[in-house]
DNA sequence: TATGTACTCTTTAGCTTCTAAGTCTTCAGA
DNA sequence: TCTGAAGACTTAGAAGCTAAAGAGTACATA
């Protein structure tokens, strides 16, 4: 295990200053927004990777997990419809298919109607881990929104997805210019 | 390389209407909010990592960039600080120091007022690149936030450096719940 | 001065997880 | 029936990590 001690991470301000000596061209102002939103998105996934660790199941593992999920019952994909939602070649699919049924959280059979394809379905036991870690989740999330409005909430919500749309229709090309793909 | 094609990550809202239907006790606008921050973060990682990328540096190599960086000048720290800052054993530091050595981002020295040290120190190239991935990422920044109001911006910060705080001071136990820790 | 101890970094061995490339099986169409 | 395409698995190897042992240096203390 890593040592953390001693040599703290700077504070936003902190960390914002120094960009300020360093770079001159900076905005201080949308500097704070990006860097506040990698950090609380950093703590949160550190906070969700404990919970899941409670759990006994890896990030790897939650990602599955959340795409069987989100499939529907009956909790069915393919091995490569899998590989390709989640970024992966199918020789790493099937590696992490592997550690998945040794855990009892998916089962994996040949598809009888078409038995070139595999199927991978969540057992019980994995559909019960991805409610649990929900469950944690959620209270978790709430406690960490409680201290916003309504009001609050309602903004931050359009505010992010304005964002992301943003984001989601644009990607930046070598010169760091946002460039419609569509 | 994995091929993402042909299975789509489903809309954000899409995604929350199928978290409704398998998880009962499920606040659609803190869903909304998280999952938004979530994939908003992903998004702008992919972008740096792109751009970075196209420097010929990897999102390693920038972590220690960005600490040395962040020190000031003369742009110096011991790989076990270096180690601690990024979460790192020791034995991992060495290495990533000898790819950086390779690469002509940092020297390695050293240090002859005491000999048990060694200095790493950032070189007038690796500065170089900082200050280009700065440059992208500014302009990226500066891109993405350009649609929000001087009042939309100035409150996004806040809410979001409101968020961290309480972020940085609790941590969720087994239970999901947030608990103080000072 | 000598020596034990602590500190810092490196080396070694091994683990995990990924990719690329090749193989096997099955299915669809000529 | 033959052939090609597609899906999953196997194998080989790369990258990057950890833990633990090792080597060199500094320093306190007898």
């Amino acid at each position: 295990m890593a040592d953390t001690s001693g040599v703290p991470e700077p504070t936003l301000d902190e960390q914002i200053a120094a960009y300020q000596r360093e770079f001159r061209d900076l905005d201080p102002q949308v500097e704070k927004i990006v860097s506040a939103l990698g950090r609380l998105n950093r703590r949160m996934n550190v906070a969700y990777g404990r919970q899941t660790a409670n759990l006994g199941i890896s990030s790897a593992d939650w990602e599955v997990l959340k795409a069987l999920v989100l499939s529907g019952a009956p909790y069915r994909m393919g091995p490569s419809d899998l590989a390709k939602r989640l970024g992966l070649t199918p020789a790493a699919m099937t590696h992490r298919i592997d550690r998945m049924v040794a855990e009892g959280l998916v089962t994996r059979e040949r598809d009888e109607s078409n038995r070139v394809r595999v199927i991978v379905e969540l057992t019980p036991e994995g559909r019960g881990k991805w409610l649990e870690a929900m469950r944690m989740a959620t209270v978790f999330e709430g406690e960490l929104l409680q201290d916003l409005s309504p009001e609050e909430r309602t903004a931050l919500g359009e505010v992010l997805t304005r964002l992301l749309r943003r984001v989601e229709h644009a990607q930046p090309d070598a010169g760091g210019r946002l460039s419609d793909l569509d």
